[in-house]
DNA sequence: CAGAAAGGTTCACCATGTCAAATATTCAGC
DNA sequence: GCTGAATATTTGACATGGTGAACCTTTCTG
C-alpha cells in the first residue's frame, strides 16, 4: 500500500510541505489582520459565488454542519453574512455575504502576497512549465485513490 | 503594496491553494488514523531530528509558548515525548521523542501518500524540473517581504 | 397518513490558540 | 556578590474550531 518514493519524488513532497505551511501562515495572518479567524475567511471566500445552504458549506469545508452553525453565528454577529430562508424547501438556510462581507473577502484576497515575489522572478517559459506541472499534480491527486 | 498578477501567476497561485487543501486534509486524516491531532503530529515531526526546548518548538511553530505546554503535555501523557532537564540552563526544558514517538511519527510520515501517485507519473527529468521550480519558490517565499 | 429522511440547531466535550500573571533561573551592571 | 532585567516555562481565563448525539421542523415516500 504503501510503496518506498524515489528521493526525488520526497524532496519534492517536502518542498510542498513548506509551500504549505508558509501559505497557511500568510492566509492566517492575512486574515487576523481584518479579525478574522481563518475559518471565518474561508467562509466567506465560499460565499462570494453566491447564497450557500450550510449543508453544502460542510461539505466543501469537510467538517460537520454543527461546526458550521456557529462560524456563521459569528460573522451574522459582525454583520458579513445573513441567513435566508429558501422558498422552496423551508428546512434549508441560504448564508449570503453581505456587503461588508464581501467587501472584507475582495479585500483580504487581493493582500494575499503569497509567492508572489518568486513567480514574479520566473521566466515566463518557467511559470508555463510549473503550471503544466502542478496541474498534472493536483488532477492526479484529486482521483480517488 | 499589493501589483497585480499576470493571469499564469494567478493561475500558479490557485494551483497551490488547490495543492495546499488538498495536503492539509489528507494530513490531517494521517494523523487522525493513529488517534493524534494536526498539531501533535507536527509537534513529533519536529523532533524527529533530536530533542528541542520548548521555546523553540513554539518558534518554529510561529505560535506562543504556553500553546505547546499543552500539547506536549498531551503527547507526553500518551509516552510519545518526554521532557529533559537541560544540564546547562536549568530554565530549559528539551522535548525528546520517544521510541513509542519516534515509530508513531515515522508511521505517519510514511502513510501519506500526497501526490504519489501523480509524482509517479512525472518524467524523472519533470520531476527534477519540480523541484527546481519549487525550490525558488519557497526559498522566494521565505525571505522577508 | 405514518414513518423515514434531511437540514439546522443545541449541548457537552476536547484541542488549539491567545494573553496576562506567576515562578524559577540566568545574565548584566555596578 | 547583589540587584534588577531578561528568559523559559507554566498556569488560568477565555474565544474559536471541531466532533458527536439528541432534538425540532420540514419534506419525502410508501
Amino acid at each position: 500500500m504503501s510503496q518506498q518514493l524515489d528521493p526525488l519524488s520526497l524532496e519534492v513532497v517536502d518542498l510542498m510541505a513548506n509551500l504549505v505551511a508558509l501559505f497557511h501562515k500568510e492566509y492566517e495572518e492575512a486574515a487576523s489582520a481584518r479579525s478574522l479567524t481563518g475559518a471565518q475567511a474561508k467562509v466567506l471566500a465560499l460565499l462570494r459565488r453566491g447564497p450557500m445552504p450550510m449543508r453544502q458549506i460542510a461539505q466543501t469545508m469537510s467538517c460537520e454542519p454543527s461546526n458550521i452553525t456557529g462560524i456563521v453565528d459569528r460573522l451574522e454577529l459582525r454583520g458579513l453574512v445573513a441567513r435566508q430562508a429558501d422558498p422552496d424547501d423551508r428546512r434549508i438556510k441560504r448564508v449570503a455575504a453581505t456587503e461588508a462581507g464581501r467587501d472584507a473577502s475582495a479585500e483580504l484576497r487581493e493582500s494575499l502576497n503569497f509567492a508572489r515575489a518568486p513567480l514574479a522572478a520566473l521566466e515566463p517559459a518557467e511559470r508555463e512549465q510549473l503550471r503544466n506541472l502542478l496541474q498534472r499534480i493536483v488532477e492526479g491527486a484529486k482521483q480517488p485513490r
